[in-house]
Order: C-alpha cells, then sequence, then structure tokens
DNA sequence: GCGACTTGCGTTACCGCTACCATAAAGCAG
DNA sequence: CTGCTTTATGGTAGCGGTAACGCAAGTCGC
C-alpha cells in the first residue's frame, strides 16, 4: 500500500466515510446540509467529521460541483476605511464560500470611463459582480454589466430596482435617530454635509435628517446644508461654509467620517472646541472616526457583515439549486448602531446667542 | 453527442488540444512555460490559446497539482490606507496564482493574545502566511509560527533573518533620500518623527535620517527627534513636541503619511503655513498624504506590488519543483520613488533666525 | 556503431468532490 | 398482498487539470 502521489497528511472525504461506515456521497451531503439523510446518520457522520477535523477541499469542490468560482468586486476609493472593512468582510466570505475574489479599480467619475472598465471586467471572465458605493449608483457600469448578462448585486444602493439584489442599512431612519440625538442634546441650528448628490443613500440620509427636524418643530427649508463628496477634501471645503455663515451652527452632522474628520479639523483652525463650541457627528464608524480627537459620535454601519451579505446574496443567485429555503430574496436590510463618543454635548450657553461675533480666524 | 455535465461554455484545455493538434499535456507545458517544447509546437499551442481565448480553470490546476491553496495574511491596522493598497496587490497576486487568501485580524499588543491569534490561524490550515508590517517584527508571532512549521514572508522587516522570506525596500536610503531633498531646501533645522520603536524599518529610516545630516555637517545628535507610532493620534503628540521646543524646526519629516498629515493639523492650529513657514514630509504615499491640504511630499513605497511579491515569494517557496530559476531567492527589495508636492519648500527668510518669538496658539 | 543520455511529446492514472442514476427499504392506498 | 410513490443511501463517472512514466528520435563519447 504505497502512500497516494501527492502524500500530503490532508484528510478527506473518504477518511471521514471510511471512519463513520457510510458512503462518500452521504458524507458530502451532510457537509452541504441535505434534507434526505436519517438524523441518526447525520449525527454519527457529523461525529467522524470533527474528530478528524475534516475541512473539504474547496478546489475539488467548485470543481466538480462546476460552481461559479470568480466573484468580481469593482470599486471606487472613497474612503480607504469603508474600503478595508468591505475588503476584509468580502475575503472572509470568499473564504467560507469558496470563491475568489476579483478586483478592479475604477476611479473615475466619467461615464465612457466606467462603461470600458466595466466591460474589460466582465471580459476577465468573473460570474457575478458586487458593487459597493458609490459605484452601486453608476448608470453605466449597470447598463453594461446588464449587457453582459452579469449577475449584479449592489451595496448600500438607497433606491433599488425591484428584483434586483441589494443589500444596504436604512439610511433615512440612521439619519433621523442621528438628528434626534442632536435635538435631545439641546442643538436647534445644526448644520448638516450631503453625500455625494449621484449617491441615492446621500438624498436617503438628507431626507432623514429633515424629517427629524420637521418633527421637532423645526423647519427644515432653513437648515445651512451644504453639498459634499464623501471625501476629507470635499468636507474641509462645506465645513468652512457652514461655519462662515451669520447664525453659525451648533453642531455639524456630516454624511460619512471622513467629512467629519474635516470640520472637526475646520473647527479647530477656527479656535472653536468641539464638542464644547461645536459637536460634530459622522457616519460609518470607519477609523476616521476614532482617529481623530476628540473621537466622533457615528452611525455603525456593519460594513464587512454587509459585504459578506452581498457575496452570499450573490452566490445564492449564482448556484440556485441549493438549500433554496431561502431563494427569492433580494434584499437584505441590516441593522446600524447609533455610536456615541466625544464629540457630541450639549451646545454651550453662549452659542445658544444667534449671531454672536467670534473670532477671527487664528 | 450530448452536452457535458454543466454545459457551461468554457473552454477546457481539450478545446485548445483539439485546435493545436497536440495533447492536452503539452497545452499544459505551455500555458506553465516548461522548456522542454519544440518552438514551433509552443507556438502553434499559444496561438490556439489566442484564438479561443483559454484561461485555465484554477480550481481544476490546484486540485492536481495538490497545491498551496490557502495563504494566510495577519494583519494590524495602523493605517488602513495602507492596508487597503496591500490587501488590493494581495488579491491581485492571490487571483493570478489561483490561491485563496485567508484573513486574520490581530490588533493586541499583548504577547499573549499576538500568539494565541496566530495558534487559532495556523490551526484554520493555511499553508503559508504573509506577515505585513508592524506585524512582521513580532517575536511571539514568529516563534508561533517556527512551532507550527509554516512558512512566513516578512513584509518591510528592517533587519530581516538570513533565510527567510522578506520584502521591503531599503528605508534608510529612502530616508537619507528624502532628508536630502530638505537640506537642498536650504533647511537645516529638521525636526524628525520616529516610527513605531519596535518596528526596525522605523530605526532604519532615522538612521538614513541622521546619516543624511551628518553627510550635510549637521551634527545629528542635536536634531529635534520625536517618538510616534505610526498613528494620527501620535504623529499630533510629536507634532505638538516639535513645534513646542524653543528652537522651532523649519521642516518636519514625519515616518509615514498619518504622522505628516497630523502634523499639518498641528501646524495649522498654530497658525503656521504650510510650507511657508513649516515645511512637511511624510512617507509611504497612502491616502492620507493626498486628502489634506497641501499634498504631502512623500516617500512613495510601492506597497500593492511588495504585497504582490510577498505572496509570489511564499508561494515560489511553497511549490519549489516549478520553473526554478529564481529559486533560492529570499528578499526582494523594491524601488521607492520620492514623490515631491506642494507641503516642501525653501525655508522662509525670517524663520531662519533662530529661537524667534512666536505667537501663541489659537 | 553501440550504449547512455537528452529532448519532445503522448498515455495513464489520478487529485477530492459532487451530479446523476440505481437501488433497496419503507410507507401507503386499494 | 400488490403496485406505486417516497426516502435514504450507494455506485459510477466525470469536473479540468497535472505528475509520473513511457517511448521514439536525436545527440554524443569512445
Amino acid at each position: 500500500m504505497r502512500a497516494s502521489r501527492r502524500s500530503r497528511g490532508t484528510v478527506t472525504i473518504q477518511d471521514v466515510a471510511r471512519t463513520a461506515g457510510v458512503s462518500a456521497m452521504t458524507v458530502s451531503r451532510v457537509m452541504n446540509g441535505e434534507r434526505n439523510v436519517r438524523e441518526s446518520t447525520r449525527a454519527a457522520v457529523q461525529e467522524a467529521i470533527d474528530r478528524l477535523n475534516y475541512s473539504p477541499n474547496t478546489a475539488a469542490r467548485s470543481l466538480a460541483a462546476g460552481e461559479a468560482t470568480h466573484i468580481g468586486l469593482l470599486y471606487a476609493n472613497p474612503s480607504a476605511a469603508y474600503l478595508t472593512q468591505f475588503l476584509v468582510g468580502a475575503l472572509e466570505g470568499a473564504r467560507r464560500a469558496g470563491c475568489h475574489l476579483v478586483l478592479e479599480a475604477c476611479a473615475s467619475e466619467s461615464a465612457d470611463e466606467q462603461a470600458e472598465a466595466t466591460r474589460r471586467f466582465v471580459q476577465s471572465g468573473v460570474d457575478g459582480v458586487i458593487l459597493p458605493p458609490p459605484l452601486s449608483e453608476s448608470l453605466p457600469i449597470h447598463a453594461e454589466l446588464a449587457a453582459a448578462r452579469t449577475p449584479v448585486v449592489t451595496v448600500a444602493m438607497g433606491l433599488p430596482q425591484p428584483g434586483s439584489l441589494n443589500v444596504r442599512i436604512d439610511d433615512f431612519d440612521a439619519a433621523a435617530t442621528m438628528t434626534r440625538h442632536l435635538l435631545e442634546l439641546g442643538h436647534r441650528r445644526i448644520g448638516f454635509i450631503r453625500g455625494h448628490p449621484n449617491h441615492i443613500a446621500s438624498l436617503e440620509r438628507t431626507r432623514g435628517f429633515m424629517a427629524a427636524l420637521e418633527e421637532a418643530g423645526i423647519d427644515p427649508e432653513s437648515a445651512p446644508i451644504e453639498q459634499g463628496y464623501f471625501t476629507y477634501r470635499s468636507g474641509l471645503v462645506a465645513a468652512e461654509r457652514l461655519l462662515a455663515r451669520k447664525q453659525q451652527p451648533t453642531a455639524i452632522f456630516a454624511s460619512n467620517d471622513d467629512m467629519a474628520a474635516a470640520t472637526v479639523n475646520v473647527a479647530h483652525r477656527r479656535g472653536l472646541h468641539v464638542p464644547a463650541d461645536l459637536s460634530v457627528v459622522g457616519f460609518d464608524d470607519t477609523a476616521p472616526a476614532t482617529t481623530v480627537w476628540p473621537e466622533l459620535t457615528t452611525v455603525r454601519q456593519p460594513v464587512g457583515a454587509m459585504a459578506e451579505a452581498a457575496l452570499d446574496l450573490l452566490l445564492a443567485s449564482l448556484r440556485p439549486h441549493k438549500s433554496s429555503t431561502m431563494s427569492g430574496v433580494f434584499e437584505h436590510v441590516l441593522d446600524y448602531e447609533l455610536v456615541i463618543r466625544e464629540s457630541s454635548a450639549p451646545p454651550s450657553a453662549d452659542a445658544r446667542q444667534p449671531a454672536r461675533p467670534r473670532r477671527a480666524r487664528g
């Protein structure tokens, strides 16, 4: 009995089958959670699996099943922190599912270049594509993908098409909750920095903000709102504009952490203390939220979990036969969490007095 | 002639073989760049490959070759920007090589927890591990990996063990080059923010800085140097200290971009203009370098390429038989690049006068 | 000119797993 | 009890590649 060709000490499905006294097929069924296995058999197999510490060979599995193996991830890079968390989540999901992640950057905002990048990407032979924000909203990309009949799952797209796959949190609700937090602290003049205008989640967050104001009897139309683009740089500009207004806000709600961090920076440059003179809150709970000082009150989006959920959704649609209990699920709305840190506090007494002249810039 | 079981329209090695009029084995040889194939045969096969747009099935390949398929990446997360670039590079390499990346975070600096995390990680069955900074220098992790006989490649470890795999740039040389750039602009009092003390690359950068000073006839012992830890927060503290000195520096060289960005922030808070009143330069050329204003002069480390190189090195050692021309390579030193942007300029005339009293803060 | 070695390519036997079908056992109506 | 469906399990044949080996033809030393 000579050793097999590649005598690596790995335990195979055959070993498990022999140990459990069943056929390899039955082990395979247990591993894949198929229904028609008697409970006693399943338990015996499971015990053998545990005892031998068996884990299936993903290469053999995808080869035999002819499964989709290459999932594309087309990304732009507005925030490194967000992307990192997203990648980590997606990779964890890919490892579990035994599929490969194929990355492609698409930095440009030009429709032609986006379409071109998408075409090259699809050519490379991916079985499905994950579209994190902000690309999830790009029309040229969706058009190109549809033309190639490549399945897509979008992440954080505010207004999903019916029948298309989407993973998101309730941006409207989250923004309203955050706004209520500021209102409860006693703020009445709350500035808002919008996210990228092409991004429907931006709209949802803005709507949530305004709805909460209205709820509190404040005219949302008169609220100080500036446009941002989710980048640190755009946050600097928007914060400058908000703080240059005659009626200076006592709190600023930025649509993501990068812009909130920029707002903190501008406040410091202007000699304002956060949160004593100005509360600043963000959205996403990415790294900048905890690297700036003071640490930001923000909304935690479970970015990694969303990436995993997106991958699962896509794979489920790509492999229709498997445990079909959850087929027909097209959307997955995950829970957010309000994270209260040090950058939000009640407004100071003098800050409440409107139009008080402030020191000129340092 | 019925369609095969899984009738996906993929082109297989058999199709190519038939088209080129050779056996599948010969196609395999051409694909893998083996030597003993006649030139005319190789050309014919290559043409068939191109014509059919053939790309091999990675699952089948790894299964048949019994190759290492799971490469671990154990990371801490001091800088999201660095990690993102690293992940993107590693993923690209993994895609090419047809192996899976398995991620594991190890945030803690406690030796016990690092060892514990490593043990769990190795248990999960990775064939080799990539260790990006700062974990590349962690003794407990190396010890644990050695005990499990798991091959490792370190990235940016300043002082590699002989015989171990390592990818890096010449930190000493890069820091010296950057320092010379500041000296050539006319700076004589150059502050320096060191990186994490456990990280040997930090030492190398510091040594490069001091060597360049000495070269220019400046006593390196008297240079203003503060300790940092590669984080934005630590940069704030170090920059404050440097700028609080009686002999205020006219330029500050931070050991990474995060700390340089923090330095710019502190300078602004103190009413100093960058680069008119203070030049600030960084290291790494990660996202913060271009998100702050003014954009940072920095050293570009080819982070993505380094990750790819690390993966290649590891796989080459894990798969010894293949194109053995490059066996015996244990280290890979990549080129860096000095990126001159707007944050460095000649010192202003008045800044040259030592010990001139400056405005108080804010 | 003959054996030994090299070169170029094909044949065979798998890698570890699962789709497909066969089959035995069990349930069940009439 | 018979015939029919349902359920649990096993046997077989690949999935698309590559390692190992075989073998013919060419190269070379003596």
